[in-house]
DNA sequence: CCCGCCCGCATCCGCTCGCGGCAGCCGCCC
DNA sequence: GGGCGGCTGCCGCGAGCGGATGCGGGCGGG
């Protein structure tokens, strides 16, 4: 526990997201700790991870949700150039199974943005110590939605398939897509029926959304 | 324009948000200001409801997506419950939809969370001032969106039948379902197809889903 | 009043789909 | 080495699907 107080040099933090009143909302709530001290702040991914390599900081809070790209990239990115360097991911979500990917892009800590001030500055202290640390509580979570139910494993060429039966395709447009004859598509359409425990295509589609082996269309509202 | 500072007596105000870093980001924002003064707190759309009752703030901050339901609703209460009180509606997202649904509801402006947090505090100088005017460029805009495109129209009828596509039904089950012939169903189907530009079930439910015409199927997430 | 729309029903036709069965190939594990 | 499971590939069959077209009744707006 690095309990004792550093009166000398305070641990350099990096905010990045793109609300401003985020932003902002860190900011007073560090600033209110003499531990640290608030270096800089940006709104994209980009600007983050160029911030990062200028000022050097000790411990990065990152958002997930950024308007160019995902913060995992960039948490990806800062990890890679620093394995020193504390990453707090803070995601919108409380339930979000992002958690898996922020653990694997090597953040140090996950903080939901649900929860008090006062848990985020925590979390950076933490991460400011010792980097490399999730809660045993966040990875058996982890673990635990990853590992139990793990929908149907779909081979490498049903999963094309699916794709194309999304995009409605007949069996001889897939056919010709994968370069293989009719009778191979529909073999593989089987399987994947089996698998999904559908017996046609709407229904195989609607599984495969529900249990997000399938990009869902996702409108722009409008 | 009530241009003059209120020396006396200051604006009252009111955070009602979830997000315990985006409510220290706002009071940190107002308590810049001295015409504002942050009387109350609220996590959920209730207890804003009760602190705005007990309080009686000049404005409220309101964001639309609370744990026990949405802002909207609120929003709508506190309206009911006092024609001068100045509601500012926060959103997570920039193009969101429910622009107009604050309209309607009652909210004195709109203002998204990546805005930057000067301008939530201009919003609220409005507000307080007029309460019941959006901008114009708030209206139009909603009005642009919601008149011009509006995706193709289904009958009662026919998104009966999408659902029941959507459950897998055959032609027979669907007409079982709905009481009516097997042709009749056929020509539900058609008209269908007709409408979303689809030439099978496919691709029907998946452009139902993109014009969220349909119900996405929404995974437990695990 | 007529026109357009939604609903319901019907027939014909050709094509596609989904199913069952079968088999070669590869990697894994005993 | 041999067995086994998964991926890939192929065939034929019967049922279901999609398209085109026609008919009638009810309801609402120009």
């Amino acid at each position: 526990m690095t309990t004792s107080p550093m009166p000398a040099t305070r641990t350099k933090v990096l905010l990045v997201d793109d609300h401003d009143l985020i932003r902002k909302g860190l900011r007073h709530a560090f600033e209110r700790d003499r531990q640290f001290e608030v270096v800089g702040e940006a709104a994209t991914a980009a600007e983050g991870v160029r911030q990062a390599g200028a000022l050097q900081p000790d411990v990065v809070i990152m958002d997930l949700r950024l308007p160019d790209g995902s913060g995992l990239e960039a948490t990806r990115a800062l990890r890679k150039s620093s394995a020193s360097m504390g990453i707090v991911v803070l995601t919108m979500y409380a339930g979000d199974d992002q958690l898996f990917g922020a653990l694997e892009a090597g953040a140090s800590a996950f903080v939901p943005k649900t929860a008090p001030a006062d848990e985020v500055v925590a979390a950076a202290r933490h991460a400011a110590s010792s980097p490399s640390a999730f809660t045993a509580a966040d990875l058996a979570e982890a673990m635990k939605r990853r590992l139990a139910p793990s929908g149907p494993q779909l081979s490498p060429r049903e999963s094309q398939v699916l794709r194309l039966l999304a995009d409605g395709m007949s069996v001889a447009g897939i056919a010709k897509q994968l370069f293989v004859s009719e009778s191979t598509a529909k073999t593989h359409i089987s399987k994947l029926y089996e698998k999904l425990g559908a017996a046609n295509r709407a229904q195989a589609l609607m599984t495969a959304l529900r249990l997000g082996l399938l990009e869902a269309p996702d409108a722009p509202k409008f």
